[in-house]
DNA sequence: GCCATGGCTAGTA
DNA sequence: GCCATGGCTAGTA
């Protein structure tokens, strides 16, 4: 067994992200087994999803809002996420009680 | 709105 | 040092 390291595991968690749902960056550095480490989520996001292909759009703060600028890609990835059905209340919020990535529940 | 957090890399020596 | 976070508090109304 080779050893991923958690960088590799960040990206094979955020590849898991279903369209239509969303993933906090702190649930995806959790999940890869580092609960504190959300800002390497945020890092790879950055550094990778070009390379990688990663569904970069699926992952918010985690009070459901775009992090990006709105400038900055914010405004991309708010669409892409509509148009896979994700929903923004008018204060540009997700609700995560109804769009939260939870693998666990849904196998 | 401040600042601790942590894995990683660009850039120097 | 960087970074697309997150948690916690001081300070106002």
């Amino acid at each position: 067994m080779t050893r991923q390291t958690f960088t590799e595991r960040l990206i094979g968690l955020i590849r898991r992200i279903p369209a239509g749902k969303v993933a906090t960056y702190g649930q995806i550095a959790a999940m890869a087994g580092n609960p504190r480490a959300a800002r390497q989520v945020a890092r790879v996001l950055h550094a990778c999803s070009q390379k990688e292909d990663l569904p970069w759009h699926r992952v918010v703060n985690r009070e459901g809002r775009i992090a990006l600028e709105t400038s900055a890609g914010g405004a991309e990835q708010k669409r892409l996420l509509e148009s896979e059905g994700v929903e923004f209340d008018l204060a540009g919020v997700i609700d995560l009680d109804v769009f939260l990535w939870r693998p666990d529940l849904l196998r």
